[in-house]
RNA sequence: GGUCGAUUAGCUCAGUGGUAGAGCGCUUGCUUCACACGCAAGAUGUCACUGGUUCAAAUCCAGUAUCGACCACCA
């Protein structure tokens, strides 16, 4: 017997349109061969081998030189550290969707993919394996041995994602894959520093930035996540000079920071306080006296409306003492443990150690007062998950080019951003913009390209402020072209912020810098970009930054925001909490055509989403429910027309034309759904369509006609409709499922040797083009009007307990025209003996009947039930619930049960008797119509 | 504190002015010659609450409550 399913058949020495179909052989609807079939889809190996197939007949790369129109977009970069989540399977999936759904559409795809180095989160994972398996940390060996070990380790294990997105189907072009740290892009990434440099909009200075202890740099604002912590408020009190005995009381989460205290502010308003502003406190360690200042950033109501300022430690704290012209006290190192000789309890503890030891000095001094507990917002490194710490320290930073341009394609909806809402969230963030710290104190990344004359060095490394305006003439080297003669030089330490680069991804990508590039000019700018929410300031507009300073417009049309997923009880997914399902795992046990399916099907359009493997194996049944439609189909045998066309059949059934114009409807509602980028919409319509219209309805009313006594005309026009509507269907399915479609198609000769559903264009025609209108609809409605009837009957059976039953007759003493057409395929529907039209027919009385569409019908009862058996069973059923009518009347007719027992009891019982007694005279009813 | 969401069946979610829906779960009956990853029948709702607009509101407006996200934050 054929091969059919291909079950653990590899594909690498055939390509798929090798296989040889049996179809031609034709087989017969009874033949018992066919049941040696597998029953259930088996995807697993169907889709290694489709995919591998895809990318040997290079479906997936794009040609610039091409007439098609363009249709561009660019994969948001994984870090190519990152493992598969759920997260990408889903933004992955509707990009593969887009892309695919293009393709149909006569569109030259390309989708860019490519990896980001993640500076932070790449050198943190070899730093801790240098540190787990040679016990050496990066400064030990050094920067270009560390660079080195990067570079390996990214060889080895950066693959990973790549491999797990090409499991999942993605139709990327990966002869261009990218990252952002090769040769070409990394020019990019100087040459725009270099610019906006001698643009004046990057400079270098002392400034107060977000620094992470543990890696040791500093972190844009974005970087910082703050998260609510369980602090304490320390009460303390500072003697003051003038009036020894008198104290003034200050509260602060930081007693670790009182070293580098240089005041103590109130606000000016503030009556309490008003005639200590000027005067001198003792800071106890050490012994100083430090001022008392007004400044009106203090809150008189928190606290005790006093303030401790240390603007070493401090974002408000350094404004403050800007405008006060206070002093800076840095009291920590680098990794945030205390730097103060002169207090030698203190020095070189960790901060959090330190705060302790300095709230028991406070206390053994006599100056802490109380302390209490005091809920606080902690800004915690995105990467090291640790506080990060308020610092003073020489960094690069960038006024940020086009702002107003970004602002306005967004608000106008020049770009659309979709669902709109986030356009808001856009339009927020570009209003309150601050400059970007570009520069990191790392070793992986994108070396900032700027030189020092090395005679010079120390003093351009030290100076305070560093831009264009002030460098002395030839001091600096600032370009993507390194110095020529590089013993004059000394390169700045520093690489730039991951984003830097990410910033650059729609064209850097597309374009080396000297070169002309066809992929530009076709692809650039690109269509859509979907990306989650949560990096609209890290990526998304910042790109549209890039893309108008750089490439003169902007870099997307339409930015479609993704749905966060969270798991079943709604918390975010993450590694700690182990909710996060490995999507690879469900991949292998529900396909991955099952996992897209089941997800998109379900994920809210502008909301977040929560997973449930349900959903999963919802999407697996589905594939298996069409395959079993397909399989359906090959029993049946061979004898439809190839070039079957509807318009040309003259035998069509209601049932016929209902399903293909319910197929042409389908095409037409996916192309508004998919207008609207509505993909949960476009996955119900699919779903709807195959499994109610199709295979609930359709095809059981047609199975008539494929039974062994059928006649040839029968069949042919059934296979023909089948054929010709479940070709369209897996084309309207392929971006969704695309390794079925594909597979089907060509099990089912939709598809012949060396032809791609995937590269089949969409017919714009309806399947009923060239049909007349009157006979669609007139067909239709009778076909609508057999299903409802149908429906209709299969109740009364059940409500008769005959649903099993076959032998059941149906009895209409009138009914519209077609009926008798239709009475087999009825009755075939409700699993009845026959429908039967007889005007003579005169019912027994209480004989059960129901109107439906078709007419009256009626249903005889004799000789289908044992009646004295039913009769007895119906009694004896009749008289147990009567029993339980009883119990449950006289319980609620007991006054102490009513008064005592809890209220949703006493509703429970109530509720428990309405149904009882409903019961009770439905089988009374039954009993009554019993004769 | 500000902004934006969400609140519909036991669960996950559709539904944007016109008779409350799907899948899962549940009950009952079916190994019916594609499919038990299935078929058929069935039960299940104060559409969060309060007002308003309207012939008509789950849907539009206002407010309230709860949950969530983002932004800004009081040390």
């Amino acid at each position: 017997m054929l091969d059919w399913s291909r079950r653990g058949r590899g594909r690498s020495d055939q390509s798929p349109g090798s296989v040889v179909l049996a179809w031609g052989e034709g087989v017969g609807y009874s033949s018992r061969a066919m049941s040696e079939l597998p029953k259930a889809y088996e995807p697993t190996e169907v889709e290694k081998s489709w995919y591998q197939a895809w990318l040997d007949a290079k479906c997936f790369e794009a040609d610039p030189s091409s007439e098609k129109p363009p249709y561009s977009i660019v994969i948001p970069p994984p870090n190519v550290t990152g493992i598969l989540h759920l997260g990408h399977v889903l933004n992955n999936t509707i990009q593969d969707i887009l892309a695919r759904r293009a393709r149909q559409k006569g569109c030259e795809v390309l989708w860019l993919p490519g990896t980001d180095h993640a500076g932070i989160a790449t050198q943190t994972k070899v730093e801790r394996q240098l540190r787990d398996e040679e016990g050496k940390t990066r400064r030990d060996i050094g920067r270009e041995a560390f660079l080195e070990k990067v570079w390996e380790w990214k060889e080895k294990h950066g693959g990973i994602i790549i491999k797990q997105l090409k499991r999942l189907g993605c139709s990327c072009d990966w002869s261009r894959e990218r990252f952002t740290m090769d040769a070409d892009y990394s020019k990019w990434v100087s040459k725009v520093f270099a610019d906006l440099f001698n643009e004046g909009l990057i400079y270098r200075g002392k400034r107060m930035v977000n620094w992470c202890p543990v890696s040791r740099t500093a972190l844009s604002d974005e970087e910082v996540i703050p998260k609510k912590q369980n602090s304490k408020l320390y009460y303390m009190k500072y003697e003051l000079v003038d009036e020894p005995g008198k104290f003034l009381e200050v509260a602060t989460t930081r007693p670790e920071t009182l070293m580098g205290d240089v005041a103590v502010a109130v606000n000016p308003k503030d009556e309490r306080y008003g005639r200590y502003v000027g005067k001198l406190v003792k800071r106890p360690f050490p012994a100083a006296e430090i001022p008392v200042v007004a400044d009106d950033h203090v809150d008189p109501e928190f606290g005790t409306g006093a303030l401790k300022i240390t603007p070493a430690h401090d974002k408000a704290d350094f404004e403050i003492g800007m405008r006060n012209d206070l002093e800076i006290i840095d009291v920590f190192h680098a990794d945030a443990t205390v730097n103060c000789p002169e207090v030698p309890e203190l020095d070189g503890l960790d901060r959090f150690v330190a705060r302790k030891k300095a709230s028991a000095m406070l206390e053994e001094m006599g100056l802490l007062i109380k302390v209490e507990e005091h809920e606080n917002n902690v800004g915690f490194s995105e990467r090291a998950d640790v506080p990060i710490e308020p610092r003073i320290s020489m960094q690069w930073f960038l006024k940020y080019p086009a702002t107003e341009e970004t602002a306005k394609a967004v608000a106008e909806g020049e770009i659309d951003y979709r669902p709109a809402r986030w356009a808001k969230t856009h339009a927020s963030w570009m209003d309150g913009i601050q400059d970007w710290c570009v520069s990191r104190q790392l070793w992986w990344g994108h070396r900032i390209p700027v030189w020092y004359r090395k005679d010079k060095v120390e003093t351009l490394q030290e100076a305070e402020s560093l831009t264009l305006d002030n460098l002395g003439a030839g001091d600096l080297h600032v370009s993507a072209v390194p110095p020529v003669d590089p013993e004059n030089w000394v390169q700045d330490e520093d690489v730039l912020d991951t984003w830097f680069s990410s910033w650059l991804w729609p064209f850097a990508t597309m374009q080396n810098l000297d070169e002309d590039s066809d992929l530009v000019k076709k692809f650039y700018p690109t269509t859509d970009l979907v990306t989650g929410p949560d990096i609209i300031f890290f990526w998304v507009a910042r790109m549209i930054m890039a893309g108008y300073r750089f490439k003169g417009e902007l870099p997307f049309r339409n930015v479609f925001f993704t749905s966060i997923i969270r798991d079943i009880q709604g918390r975010k997914m993450s590694k700690s909490l182990g909710n996060s399902p490995d999507p690879i795992d469900l991949m292998e046990k529900y396909g991955a055509d099952g996992l897209r399916f089941g997800l998109m099907r379900t994920a809210p359009i502008g909301a977040d989403l929560r997973f449930d493997e349900a959903q999963v194996e919802e999407g697996r049944n589905f594939a298996n429910k069409i395959y079993n439609a397909c399989r359906f189909r090959r029993m049946a045998g061979s004898d439809s027309e190839v070039n079957f066309k509807p318009s040309e059949c003259e035998t069509l059934r209601p049932y016929h034309l209902d399903i293909l114009s319910k197929c042409d409807e389908l095409a037409k509602n996916q192309e508004s759904a998919y207008a609207e980028y509505r993909f949960n919409e476009v996955g119900q319509q699919l779903y709807d369509f195959l499994w109610s219209e199709f295979c609930d309805k359709f095809l059981e009313a047609v199975k008539g006609d494929l039974h062994d006594d059928a006649t040839q005309v029968q069949r042919e026009t059934t296979l023909g409709v089948f054929d010709s509507v479940m070709a369209r269907y897996l084309q309207l399915l392929h971006p969704y499922m695309p390794h079925l479609t594909e597979e089907l198609s060509l099990r089912m000769g939709y598809t012949t040797e060396g032809q791609f559903v995937m590269e089949k264009k969409l017919p714009v025609s309806g399947l009923l083009d060239g049909v007349d209108a009157g006979m669609i609809s007139e067909g239709c409605e009778q076909a609508a009007a057999v299903y409802e009837t149908a429906a209709k009957l299969r109740n009364l059976k059940a409500e008769y307990r005959l649903a099993a039953r076959k032998d059941v007759r149906f009895i209409a003493k009138t009914g519209p025209s077609w009926l008798e057409a239709e009475a087999d395929t009825l009755a075939l529907l409700v699993g009845a003996e026959g429908v039967i039209l007889d005007e003579s027919y005169i019912p027994e009385q209480g004989t059960p009947g129901a109107v439906t569409a078709s007419g009256e019908l009626f249903m005889p009862l004799e000789g289908l039930v044992d009646v004295e058996a039913e009769k007895a069973r119906l009694d004896k059923e009749i008289e147990k619930i009567q029993k339980e009518v009883g119990k449950s009347k006289g319980k609620l007719g007991n006054e102490k049960f009513v008064a005592n027992a809890k209220p949703e009891v006493v509703a429970i019982e109530r509720e428990r008797l309405v149904e009882w007694e409903g019961k009770l005279a439905q089988l009374q009813e039954m009993r009554k119509n019993l004769r």
